[in-house]
DNA sequence: TCAAAACTGGAATATTAATTCCAATAATGG
DNA sequence: CCATTATTGGAATTAATATTCCAGTTTTGA
């Protein structure tokens, strides 16, 4: 209306940010729908949009003339243009990351990408199935689930907590910010999941000895098979994560964990 | 004519390039034209293509024909298609997963993994340099960072804490699992990094306010810009993870945030 | 509680683009 | 060179899509 029509993607959606709160319900949908799907536009017909968003065409269409566009044609066109040029094309673009400097934070994100792709790429293929349906089973059938890692496993760790929590299943994550485990909450029928990466981390290693010697199966997590306490009741997950510099994007290890809680979910729902 | 429609770009090109030498002239042309601007009609219109080919439309439209398709529409939706890789719709996509009755745990771990590696790309190719550069120059000239993110922010924020500590960056974690914040630690020359996704936990939202009303910079990652609470302060980094059922891998995200740690680490010892 | 304003859904209309058709032209073969 | 067939250009038709309009509904403010 008053105001002026956006000129690139970043003023678009800057813009629908802006307006968000102070739009009617249907707009907002609009909105909401548009700032987290773009790209779509540049495809899609208003009908289309307006169904993926739940409002009816005509709401689309003053939803654009909001923002500032003439109408729908106006803002497709943008989005059409700030596409064009790139081209998705993903091998090209991490090229022109990592050229822009080597301790540029582009770059040095153009690695990590790389790294999380390649990690998520040899997962896919390394993984052992076998192992992986028994950990699931294992942990469909247990009482309460132990969760332990330190240093770079505790992110693992903690999101695997959440995810038991959301899905309703019973945990405990062990050895958090203090550092406490609670060796004796251990009981039968419960499992163990131990995540720890070379240099291993005394206090898991601990907190799993102690749970084969309770007789509780523990499903370890890890980058190297080295530390197999026991053939027999530990599971064993191996991801090898690719590093970059000193670090890892944990890409792999995420994924392998939140697909262990949600196949245990689906398998204890059933 | 009852020729098969090309199923990939691969093989339109193909068979363009076979069929090129018996066309007669004007098909050629757009032939020779097509070859070489393929991706050109994911945006275009027949007549904007026919115009810059030399034909007329309806030349445009015996070649589509020729090749296989029932028409421009038809040839367009393939070259659409294979431009944008799908998109998938991946709350659609477990809901597949569950009637098509394999929800084991290597068919979810692969739907994990692909979401894990499209959210990389889509990061690689949607990073705002300018905002990550501006993080970096901010955090790199902080004396104390902040770090607040809760649920599922809150394996990102722990390792972007573990990562500070390794590179001897001085660094706090609020609302851990106290859920403890100490808005009055933060003082002149501090910085916060706020991390939420939607639905946006309130206390993450307050400490940024609190941060914004102290003057400190603020560096927000989250999924959408739909909560610029100041532009003048808050730097966005936009992150769109790719949900899988209720679910992320966080790839994309700690990918993100690790870069942002390493690149910070770099500019300080420099 | 009521009147005015804002918002919404759905149908009606206008625009634009795809597709077909046909007469005119050019190529081919005997 | 003529008859036949293939190709072409452009207009006409059809289909799809964007856009507007308005009556009904909800929200707002006094």
């Amino acid at each position: 209306m008053e105001a002026q029509a956006p000129e690139n993607l970043e003023e678009l959606t800057e813009k629908i940010a802006l307006l968000q709160d102070r739009l009617p319900k249907r707009l907002r949908q609009c909105a909401a729908y548009i700032l987290q799907n773009t790209h779509e536009i540049a495809f899609s017909t208003v009908a289309e949009i307006s169904e993926k968003a739940n409002v009816q065409p005509s709401a689309v269409m003053r939803f654009c003339q909001v923002v500032g566009f003439g109408g729908y044609t106006d803002m497709q066109k943008l989005v059409r243009q700030t596409i064009q040029p790139g081209i998705p094309d993903y091998s090209e673009r991490i090229q022109n990351l990592r050229e822009a400097g080597d301790d540029s934070p582009t770059a040095i994100l153009a690695e990590f990408v790389e790294a999380g792709r390649q990690s998520l790429e040899q997962l896919s293929i390394t993984v052992n199935e076998t192992a992986l349906e028994k950990a699931v089973e294992t942990l469909a059938q247990a009482r309460l689930i132990h969760i332990m890692g330190l240093r770079r496993a505790y992110p693992v760790a903690s999101y695997l907590s959440y995810a038991f929590e959301k899905l309703r299943i019973p945990n405990v994550l062990h050895g958090g910010e203090g550092r406490l485990t609670h060796a004796e909450a251990m009981r039968e029928e419960d499992v163990l999941i131990a995540i720890t990466f070379a240099s291993y981390s005394s206090e898991t290693i601990e907190l799993a000895d102690e749970a084969v010697q309770r007789g509780l199966p523990v499903i370890l997590i890890s980058d190297t098979p080295s530390l197999l306490v026991n053939g027999t009741v530990v599971v064993p997950l191996i991801v090898s994560e690719i590093d970059f510099g000193a670090f890892r994007s944990l890409s792999a290890t995420l994924s392998l964990a939140i697909s262990l809680a949600v196949a245990t979910g689906a398998r204890r729902s059933s």
